[in-house]
DNA sequence: GGATCGTCCGAAAACCTTTTCGAATGCGTA
DNA sequence: TACGCATTCGAAAAGGTTTTCGGACGATCC
């Protein structure tokens, strides 16, 4: 099987290659009957348009680049799919990149996606922490997930200060009173973001945090036990636990139920990210915050999209998270 | 910042658009001093060639197309890593196409890829079930993960029996005779192939499986849970668990835990799949079996980088699986 | 001094498609 | 019959690069 150009079409036709152009195309100034021949033509030699010559001559590759630092990671992989889906398969394929966190490989990564002339980028960080900006390009550009640190750039970010909100929120709905925050590194944004909305919405209930602090550490379910460990020695009472990340959230489940202490019953634990393998399959399932990542990937196309039709935009634009209710929370009785 | 042609670059530096081509490819028949100019003109005006121009003279685009089923799922994640490092992102770039195992879907990629002149195509399945061939395609095709139906493409597969025999094999080493299988869906036929494998090793060393028969079920926690109370009741003296994927180890060790049963000296786990979150996080840290699948993403670029070389081949290879050792087995005192 | 040779460079074709513009045809009208 | 007009088609240029081939030039040799 091998690939017939427009040229064979005309021929078997007995058109022109222009008239056999104008015929596929849809252009009104070819009969009716010409045109049918043609197409009869191009569908009997199976033809398709060779994608790099029309890019030649319109000066658009229908091609996007998607470059990340964490294939691996959980996070880019919603975002892509999100992208890949708001493009239409039809109009744009995606370039898929993966720095691996080194800077000079994504240099290296877009030079060749210029070099391919791809119509705009995608930025997909490893975290939600700003990084720097790759700065004036002849394409446009959309930062998604990790913001770009230059105001001027395009950037798209989920709300962990909302999230942190919604989750303490949440547990204050289900009349908990004595609610403690276990997370992450408090390096990452992240952690801090989610920790300053847990706060803020306690603060405005009058409450303060059980255990008298935000247990930062690492994002690791061992971390998860040994808080909660050490939560459970310092304030035995505690009614919820608001977990920075599944993965932590699990680490507590599990040492609350070695404790036999009943989840959700005597106390309340949410999780964020909502990493199904973990949460959906936890005893009890796990109710967590979803970062809607797919919407953004979604949004990051869209306006990738405005901005090559010459709509540019610019700043940080927050997406609100998701509240997914499962059993690990319930009001009390 | 906009693109400079060849033009630009020849102009500035004095000479023709073929002597600058040839200047910068390396071309002999052009003088030192001339080609040194040619390469100023062109870091001045940071020009890149634009490719879609090369491959139209080449015929060769330097792209290759990934076709894939299940993004979220993960294993066409490494997989796809493997793959994109073995292509140096310097020659060739990857289209990144997810049919969510949608077949119209996936033959509009297809033709979408075809029209994009890609210069190969990987296409790897959501599971290893054997999947049905694209059939003939001017380009080159290779298969990875799940195996096409048809033996004359080319297939790359993990050895799933070998998976299984290995974790058996370690087992026995580590002086256990009543080893139990439990495993996901009997619709799989990773689940069967595994679960051969560990029979044959059991009827090599003249055992018989613990609870008798292997546990089929879900790929789930909830039913390594489940299987495990059933186990105990039928074979309380078992002293290994094998199961058929780390999400099934972790039901495992979570209800031996609670019963009180101590992994590994009681009991010892092994899984499968090596999927870190889950594996490395347990209580006890997981043994388990690696499918080492970047290295068949690597293999899968390889062979398909020598089929477009001209050396194509054909039929299915199967790839051996790494026994990963962590504390959840260990030798009975 | 003329022939031969090697070195370096440029003109032009090629890749495949789209688009512009002019030509041809047929028709109706004066 | 001559003209204008609408319709349909084709020739050709364009897009950016690579490659072939021939030409110019200086040097070497008899």
């Amino acid at each position: 099987m091998s690939r017939a150009t427009l040229r064979d079409v005309a021929k078997l036709a007995g058109v022109s290659v222009a008239t056999a152009s104008k015929a596929l195309n849809g252009q009104p100034q070819v009969r009716a009957e010409t045109r049918e021949r043609v197409v009869r033509a191009a569908e009997q030699l199976s033809f398709s348009p060779n994608t790099l010559a029309q890019g030649l001559i319109t000066q658009r590759s229908g091609t996007v680049g998607l470059l990340t630092s964490d294939l691996e990671g959980r996070f880019s992989i919603p975002i892509l799919m999100g992208a890949e889906d708001a493009f239409g398969s039809d109009q744009t394929s995606v370039f898929l990149c993966d720095a691996r966190g080194d800077t000079i490989r994504e240099k290296h990564h877009l030079r060749a996606l210029l070099s391919r002339r791809v119509d705009g980028l995608i930025v997909v960080g490893a975290r939600p922490d700003s990084r720097p900006s790759l700065g004036e390009l002849p394409i446009p550009v959309v930062y998604a997930y990790a913001p770009s640190d230059d105001p001027g750039d395009i950037s798209l970010v989920t709300d962990n200060v909302g999230g942190g909100r919604t989750a303490v929120d949440h547990l204050i709905r289900c009349g908990r009173r004595r609610i403690a925050h276990i997370t992450g590194d408090p390096g990452y944004s992240a952690a801090q973001d989610r920790a300053r909305g847990a706060l803020d919405r306690l603060a405005e209930e009058g409450l303060e945090l059980s255990g008298g602090e935000v247990w930062f550490g690492m994002w690791s379910e061992a971390w998860g036990r040994g808080a909660t460990r050490m939560l459970l020695d310092r304030d035995p009472g505690v009614d919820a636990i608001f977990a920075g990340s599944d993965e932590i959230a699990r680490g507590v489940l599990d040492v609350l139920h070695e404790e036999r202490i009943d989840v959700p019953s005597q106390v309340a634990v949410i999780g964020f990210d909502n990493w199904s393998v973990l949460a959906a399959n936890s005893r009890p399932p796990l109710t967590t915050i979803d970062l809607n990542l797919e919407q953004l990937g979604r949004i990051a196309a869209q306006r990738l999209s405005a901005a090559m039709e010459g709509h540019p935009a610019s700043g940080v634009e927050t997406f609100p998270v998701r509240l997914i209710t499962r059993e690990s929370t319930a009001p009390l009785r």
